[in-house]
DNA sequence: TTCTCTTAGTAAATCGTTTTACTGTAACGT
DNA sequence: ACGTTACAGTAAAACGATTTACTAAGAGAA
């Protein structure tokens, strides 16, 4: 491994004198022959910076952590692409660690402790709200994403009330009065923003909530599944949609109907929350409503970024009010 | 911050002290009242050692580094659950890293040389083969994971082969004569490997190989979809079932079929490589060969604490010859 | 001749840990 | 009384980079 030691000695100046020039201190001065011996000896010796010696000195290791729940959901994938493509411009690393509901789950705060990360993006739903809090009281930069906490000073979130509310809207217009709601986890802040938007719409339009209708899930196919099963084995009402809180739900909710029997969208239709790459190719395409993930990503990087140039911390709140209804063929027009 | 020098102030010791203590060096001899005086220093002081200083002095981060394509493909995610699940134990971090087709190439062996992990995990299907020797030239650990390389010392591949055989076999056994292969991207080696697998069991059971119905793709949903349009307008033999080399296209390749007002598997059978969560809740669920992702990524991640804990440079080559057919509705017995 | 500027650098401290090689003191055996 | 051993630590040099505060030599001005 090269240092600077041997670049200096190579090109027979101080290390200072390299370090310094390598760096473009506007305070240096310097004759073209030793730059061109400094920058022979850097060539010839394959000198990198050693990234640990560098961090020590300086404080900062141009990497951010990423919490997320899980690898195996889309929407992280898409979120984690957003963050990267930002991340990748400016020289800067993402360190990655999933917590899903078991986990031992402060261990995220030895990232920020040990001065692994510059700063943190927490994407995790199953932290709690104080154990977010910690990292105030660390005073340490972070950006929630697609979560909210109560005290929270930076985040992006979307605004999944108006979202769903939306969804829920074009439901109803398309002659949808009986609409089951796949909640996800309640636990989550998202998960209630969705129902909340579910009830509004309902509200606003003079249909009664019916709990019977509002089953909790987990954001996985497999609770989807069994709970569209149970409510179709359950309920006898004269339900006509379903209104899924995830893309995941949906997707196991599509299969539960079909192998009770029945046909989207003829007898019944469904719409999902979130849009990813596979919406298209399920039979039929499922109708979603669209929120620009890897966006989310994208200014969420940026935010940290800013963050960690301003030397007091500003507060940052963005909530992305655009979602796009992507209408394919899962929701049937009763009118 | 807190530091060691703060914790050894306060315990009234040297540094030396406390760091040999914390560090349980078998050598030092220590008596309990100092034991405690320091475990109470770190307690009050909230002590957590310095990342930074600690790799900078023992050249060693804890931190392994992941080169993929893509995270928005499922494949990935299963390999860095099963990554993660056995850094996890080992305290180990992973730092990402995606690489598409059109990336700058060399930037991930910056994380290489910069110091910033102790190794590498190798995934992408894009790096040439002398993109990866440098590597070995540089001298650096590195485990390859689901694809080969000419000269490539340490990595964890699925016997591709073998499993593509089996696959065909399965179609095969069920009446099938006339196959298409919607293979992947023939510049890598799990496309080709994949494709010999098919060719295989067709030459072994004497049916012939038909060019035609070989279709190279991308690893994509929509590259699967318009490979099977094509095939669907082009060729007009009586082909039975279609084996595509990867999930995503055999999902895109299930869209176009229904588009093309054919039905799974009625008219036309479809079976895809590997297997995801998403797999059984499409429609009609499809029937795949299933390799255990997770373990891929877990004995690769095993393997290169390995390289790391010898000195000397091991041979590491793991093939898993294990495959799982999943069997579910989208194949027709034709007997 | 002395002073000031400019040019072209350099020495040394520092970031927080780890590690090697010591240093005292006291007790013990002979 | 002397050497040895056990006990309980400590001083100082790394690791590789950055940065502050200097220096040394020569040119030009007064």
């Amino acid at each position: 491994m090269t240092t600077l030691k041997d670049v200096a000695k190579m090109a027979n100046v101080a290390v200072t004198t390299v370090s310094r020039f390598l760096n473009n201190d506007p305070n240096l001065v310097i004759s073209e022959a030793t730059k061109k011996r400094i920058l022979e000896a850097v060539k010839t010796l394959k000198y990198v910076p050693n990234a640990s010696a560098r961090a020590l000195k300086s404080g900062r290791t141009s990497t951010f952590g990423l919490v997320i729940p899980d690898f195996n959901n889309p929407v992280y994938s898409q979120i984690i692409t957003g963050i990267e493509s930002v991340l990748n411009e400016e020289g800067y690393y993402l360190l990655v660690v999933s917590m899903g509901e078991n986990k031992a789950k402060k261990s995220y705060l030895r990232l920020a402790t040990e001065g692994r990360v510059d700063g943190l993006f927490v994407a995790a739903t199953f932290l709690d709200d104080d154990e977010i809090e910690m990292l105030d009281i660390l005073n340490f930069p972070y950006v929630l994403i697609n979560r909210l906490s109560s005290e929270a000073k930076n985040y992006v979130v979307a605004d999944d009330t108006k979202a769903a509310k939306k969804a829920m809207n074009y439901l109803i217009e398309s002659g949808h009065r009986n609409i089951a709601h796949l909640a996800g986890h309640l636990s989550t802040d998202t998960g209630r923003r969705r129902l909340e938007g579910y009830k509004n719409a309902l509200t606003e339009n003079n249909i009664p909530i019916l709990d019977d209708l509002i089953i909790e899930t987990k954001f996985s196919e497999q609770s989807g599944y069994d709970a569209m099963k149970d409510l179709l084995n359950r309920y006898d009402g004269a339900m006509t949609a379903v209104f899924a809180a995830s893309v995941r739900v949906a997707f196991g909710a599509m299969a539960a109907i079909r192998d009770h029997g029945l046909k989207i969208p003829d007898d019944i239709s469904v719409l999902g929350f979130h849009d990813i790459s596979l919406s298209n190719i399920t039979y039929p395409p499922l109708t979603t409503i669209k929120i620009s993930l890897e966006e989310m990503g994208a200014r969420a990087a940026r935010m940290l970024l800013n963050i960690l140039a301003e030397e007091e911390q500003i507060e940052n709140k963005v909530m992305i009010k655009n979602s796009q209804l992507m209408i394919r063929d899962s929701v049937k027009d009763l009118k």
